[in-house]
DNA sequence: CGCAAATAATTGCGCGAACAACAATACTGA
DNA sequence: TCAGTATTGTTGTTCGCGCAATTATTTGCG
């Protein structure tokens, strides 16, 4: 087995650093314009991206990943502010899902601008446009190893 | 100002997911072979790599990219398990060093080839030299135009 | 069928972290 | 010199999250 060499270290160090300092600037930022944290844009964005406007709330979890426990805190929040609503499952009444309500869409609208501003300013400003493409295509080969990884669990 | 493309959203949503799927799977084989916490080694870490093995209090929080108040109970903890000591610093009687004891060198040793085992299965395996340098050199530019938008706040 | 095991989501609990307020000390300029 | 301000680190409080246990339901097996 391989080791750690200082081309893995350093890039491990810079991942951990940039994701904290620029998480936190984005969501310093949001909150400053009065805008719901991070987190809950995650869940509405994922809603957003599939037919029927709903998930299930295990699929959404994994998706955004966080915790059943976690998201379910989430969606409470969520639904308390009307963005979403919990629905029954037709066959199988242990399960909900979570559909995003007009509200939920029209938040996203208001917000996306926002997000996209605080990724564009701390995270996608410094790279040009071939090697954005390039730093997604090192990413997902990680994600596809990983995946192996897990799957062995 | 220019916009964000598919490109950099699926860079954004890799680099979240990644982040998150990676810590947790190593904070969760750390904490099963019963190691402290990842955080906890990110400060030894820092420390281990500084003259003296000390750092002020502002100066480590900057450095593993946590608030103050935040490192102060982080600090507590590690105190609390003799890792290491607060110490007074000469001419400023407001200020604190953290100084790492040999105890927490030696914790430091052994838990290291647990973390960077975790680095390697869930982050570096993906990934070829080049490959890998190549994303320490992205992150850089990165890290690099973040500080100067940091700066101009 | 009927009972054990699996699955979906929620709740109790504790922890770690940020924010704001604070205390103590240092700096600065009239 | 000394009043006002800045800086260092800590503390009170709150919040989000994960883990383990719980509830409700479904599935599987004899």
């Amino acid at each position: 087995m391989d080791h750690l060499g200082a081309t893995q270290l350093n890039a491990w160090k810079l991942f951990l650093t940039m994701h904290r300092r620029i998480v936190d600037a984005i969501d310093h930022d949001m909150q400053a314009s009065g805008h719901l944290p991070l987190s809950s844009y995650d869940v509405l964005i994922e809603l957003q991206g599939v037919p029927g406007h709903r998930l299930r709330m295990t699929e959404l979890a994994k998706r955004v990943v966080l915790s059943r426990s976690g998201l379910t805190r989430l969606v409470d929040r969520l639904e308390a502010e009307a963005l979403l609503v919990r629905d029954r499952v037709d066959g199988d009444r242990r399960g909900a899902y979570a559909v995003m309500t007009d509200a939920g869409m029209a938040a996203l609208r208001v917000a996306w601008p926002h997000y996209a501003r605080g990724i564009e300013t701390y995270f996608a400003a410094a790279l040009a446009e071939d090697e954005m493409e390039l730093l997604g295509k090192l990413l997902q080969h990680i994600a596809e190893h990983v995946v192996v990884e897990a799957g062995g669990e």
